[in-house]
DNA sequence: TCTTCAATTATTGTTAACAATATTAGATAT
DNA sequence: ATATCTAATATTGTTAACAATAATTGAAGA
């Protein structure tokens, strides 16, 4: 019988930074444009260098990161255009994401996105920008976890994650950016098994989203 | 004054190596499966060992080959569940982005895509197989570039070249996998600026080339 | 002849030292 | 005081040797 095989040596610690770094990033505790040196980077995930710049390269090749020639690694620094493209894109994906959800949607699917919700609502009147955001993101995954698609999962975690960095650069910072209550609608379409208007929601929840940015 | 900032050292070269093999592997001369040993690599390309490694995470990183502890780089074997997956994201994306290409085609883009769907219509009366397949994959990413969005024109390219693979491995051997008719008809929808139609006419097309796998 | 085991070989993974480049700090001159 | 140049420092990029693992070969036994 042969052994488990795992993808790479220690892979799961390596994704397990990649995702770190994600996470930060999502949160906003990583700036647009924030250098991200090896040794700190060594030093806090308490790997050697080899590690640090695998995972460098990975979070380069999705965009997440830029690797400048004799610099180093600096968080992206999406530009207008750069916005503009990920939000057209967004809304090329994910109301059509929205609308297999419906579809396939289980009870218990409801229910998470349920609770999900009232963890948004409760960091929203918290006024807590930088939770809102976060989970406001999540929201947007959970989506595509429950469409069973891995490949648009994937596709989607940058968007959303690039989507942070787009707000940090160019959210207006009083408005708040994601309201809690399109994700409520949206929910109320999955329960009902709508996918056209869920779509539909989508649709003009991400153009929302865009409308408050200052590009 | 400032240096002209190039992303990584000689990232052109590594560029140009991932390329080289996204391009091998859409062409069918790298099937799924098999084994690309660093040394032969190295050998191929004239670079040291690192180099190669770095191009073979990258490569990974879009589930282009498949990595393996302490085996090495295998190019990737989609199952029949990633094959759906993947089809299902293109009828996601391409549609949508056929109506962007018709709202967008200049002259000269149309008269690319003639020339482009001639070359096709050759390679495919010649019954050379494999260039009808490169060429099919072109046109797709053709109409992204017309589009103009680079998020999705990458998107698609990874798209188009697991869609070579999964050809490879559930492609009924007799049957041609892309009409170039339906490519045509595609053009001319572009060509009256026919959104709805362009993106009608993908959506068969996807479906059709989905219809020829033996999942 | 086929299977199993051990030893050899080949390949990949890791580390550490070194080279190249950028950044910083300090000194000098205007 | 500011700017500029130079030297020192720090950071990144590269290489080569080494370690760990897998693949292969061949021999021994059933």
């Amino acid at each position: 019988m042969q052994k488990n095989i795992k993808n790479i040596p220690d892979d799961d610690k390596e994704q397990a930074i990649v995702e770190s770094i994600y996470e930060a990033v999502i949160d906003q505790r990583l700036a647009p444009g924030t250098k991200l040196p090896e040794a700190v980077l060594c030093e806090a995930f308490g790997v050697g260098r080899m590690r640090i710049r695998r995972c460098l390269l990975v979070l380069a090749s999705r965009e997440v990161i830029e690797l400048q020639a004799n610099r180093g690694a600096f968080v992206a620094c999406p530009t207008p255009k750069q916005a503009r493209e990920i939000f057209e894109a967004r809304l090329c994906i994910e109301p059509t994401l929205a609308k297999m959800a419906a579809q396939r949607a289980k009870p218990a699917d409801i229910k998470n996105l349920e609770k999900h919700l009232m963890k948004e609502s409760i960091a929203h009147n918290a006024g807590d920008r930088r939770e809102a955001i976060r989970l406001s993101g999540q929201f947007h995954n959970s989506l595509a976890t429950i469409a069973d698609n891995q490949v648009l999962l994937k596709t989607v975690k940058d968007l959303v994650t690039r989507s942070s960095l787009i707000i940090g650069m160019f959210g207006s910072s009083g408005i708040t950016n994601c309201r809690d209550d399109e994700h409520a609608g949206i929910i109320q379409a999955l329960r009902s098994a709508d996918g056209v208007l869920a779509a539909e929601l989508m649709t003009g929840h991400l153009n929302h989203i865009k409308d408050h940015l200052q590009l």
